[in-house]
DNA sequence: CCGGTTTAGTGAACCGGTTTATCGCGCAGT
DNA sequence: ACTGCGCGATAAACCGGTTCACTAAACCGG
């Protein structure tokens, strides 16, 4: 049984049975002060008796504003929720958004399309996670003329910007396993929105991967062609990734992941396999997601400020849609830092070594 | 350096620039069948010129619908994010909003008011997670009086629901650890969005209390005033809830928790206690997060189908929306099910007792 | 009693689209 | 020559609010 869902009273129908006129009415929850207050009352009481509430689309159409922002990712929300990396950073920006009164609304491709999804999305402003500078569509999204903050996205200087310095990041994570003395390393990076055109990686994983080769090379590591795999963003991806790896006849000593959802999966699997972390792999990650330190051993891996970026990117859109246009579009770099708990350690051999000692 | 933002061309601008009437620019996008087609190409190219795109809010008025529906919850979204629960839930009805053209939107109290957030809310209908009847808002919220599919919360028969047997789930994890043999078993519960009126539990995790206690008190175990505590659905919050029951003297031999996240929790402050899992302590979670195949040990849980329900209530939302008035509102109520993983087993003096084999 | 300022409230324009009813026109049929 | 029809396009109403400019009445001191 459902009451017929009757017409739903509009401001004009307030207006009629409390005899006042629209502007009224809309005083009467606006702008109080502009009317006597036994008027504002009885209005507000009419109002309330007809179970009246302003529509909030034809506010938003007269307003000019809809007191949302948009989040807006490059993948399906489906994939996008399947990372854990997602919600802590949601958890920023929802924190700051809903301080400061504005709705969330979430922004992925619509048939297939952004561009689509972004004309369609009634948002003040967005913040793009991973929209990267070789999207096809990047075109007409920069045409959608919204305000818009980029987040791990190749900065380009119209926006603002933030990001971390996955660089520096990824060198910590592969010195801290060449250090303990690994030479057989086993990258495992995560997908992007799109395959990146090989060769070109400008996104946040190729800064990544950038980071880890540089550290290799240098320490006189020679990256074969198997030495990195790629996976879903995800704890079954990274579990997937790691098996195949070892069924491809792959030993490495040590994992570096492009991710602590991945990381995890390796773990998992590592299991599977029964290797022990850390005595025969050592495993690092990268974000450093509360999940990280609940895995067994827990991880280490190379922090980076995932709610804080959240908290900042929000920050930032809500101050240029205060802001008068013109103002500079400030561009925010935060830091990473390797954390090292306890899925690290040094490889078997040397481990044999240390059990029988050498001469020094 | 930020272009002028240039006032946004809007139809009118179209119109006057291609010689045609407003409504010609309409029907170039929306019905093109009706002009001719060289007109509604030319009417296209100008738009594309000026950069014209229909403002989705004056879309939305006119239409009279968003194309958005609204997840709605009673907490705010940053603890609904720590909640790993809520991605996979979202995970499920963003993969059907998304198939058909939906966007989402995430409704959480506005100014601690979830009436006012709704009232806000440009949504054609909202699924609403944990919503309890008692909630202090309850009468403004169905006053709003939009389709609503009501998830995890007491059914109240205008509207459509999906829940799960949260009873016989808590039933079937209690009675696992009866039959393993613990008698000393700590409940962990975890907070709702409100502090439930005591004694009147009706939420989900008033259900499930009383399963755990069925089974208890069948099995001739007394629930002393600690045997449950509760904490917020994190794993920080599992952890914290576990120390502090510990630290107040408790030596449960198993724990029920209401929520995987709880659960994870609870691996790892056993760990800081070292207490080996299962050997000293047993523990089963609830929802059967993907995250409880990644733990050590993998976690025994209750399963409940979480990504469909989210799908199913999106599912019954969309339907709701498409059918005309009066249908009837179906309430679904899905299975639990126990699964069994490696972090429950018999307590510690039972195993004594098979490691010095007695008489039978 | 008068001119000027407040106060309380109103009418109409506006936000930016969609859609319905209508209209002018060229053409075929009788 | 007249009618009817279909095509292509349009004018105007509508969606449901907010707000600007204005007015009528009440109030004020001199």
């Amino acid at each position: 049984m459902q009451e017929p869902r009757p017409r739903r009273p509009r401001i004009a129908d307030v207006a009629q049975v409390a005899g006042v006129s629209k502007a009224s009415v809309s005083f009467a929850f606006n702008s109080p002060e502009r009317l006597k207050p036994e008027t504002a009352d009885r209005i507000r009481s009419v109002a309330a008796e007809l179970g009246y509430r302003p529509h909030p689309v034809a506010r938003m159409l007269s307003e000019r504003r809809t007191m949302t922002i948009g989040v807006l990712t490059p993948q399906s929300l489906s994939q996008v929720f399947a990372n854990p990396f997602f919600a802590y950073f949601a958890e920023g920006v929802s924190a700051v958004t809903e301080e400061r009164g504005y709705g969330l609304l979430l922004i992925s491709p619509l048939r297939g399309s952004l561009a689509r999804a972004l004309d369609r999305a009634t948002v003040d402003g967005v913040v793009a996670l991973g929209l990267d500078e070789t999207h096809p569509e990047i075109e007409a999204i920069r045409h959608a003329n919204l305000p818009m903050v980029l987040v791990d996205a190749p900065a380009w200087p119209e926006h603002a910007a933030v990001e971390v310095d996955d660089e520096a990041g990824a060198r910590a994570a592969a010195q801290h396993l060449v250090d303990l003395g690994h030479r057989d390393i086993l990258i495992v990076a995560v997908e992007g929105p799109v395959a990146e055109p090989e060769g070109q990686h400008d996104g946040v994983m190729g800064r990544r991967l950038r980071g880890y080769e540089a550290v290799l090379e240098a320490a006189g590591i020679a990256l074969g062609p198997d030495a990195v795999v790629v996976a879903p963003a995800t704890f079954e991806g990274g579990e997937a990734a790691f098996l195949r790896a070892w069924e491809d006849g792959r030993r490495p000593t040590a994992v570096l992941a492009m991710s602590d959802a991945v990381a995890i999966g390796v773990l998992q699997a590592s299991r599977h396999l029964r290797l022990r972390v850390p005595q025969d792999l050592s495993v690092v990650g990268f974000d450093d997601l509360p999940v990280g330190r609940f895995s067994d051993p827990p991880l280490t891996t190379v922090h980076q400020p995932v709610r804080r970026k959240g908290e900042e990117a929000a920050r930032l859109l809500l101050e240029e849609l205060a802001a008068k246009p013109g103002a500079a579009a400030p561009h925010r770099v935060l830091k990473t830092r390797l954390v090292v708990r306890r899925s690290t350690a040094a490889p078997p051999s040397v481990v044999v070594d240390e059990e029988a000692p050498l001469p020094q």
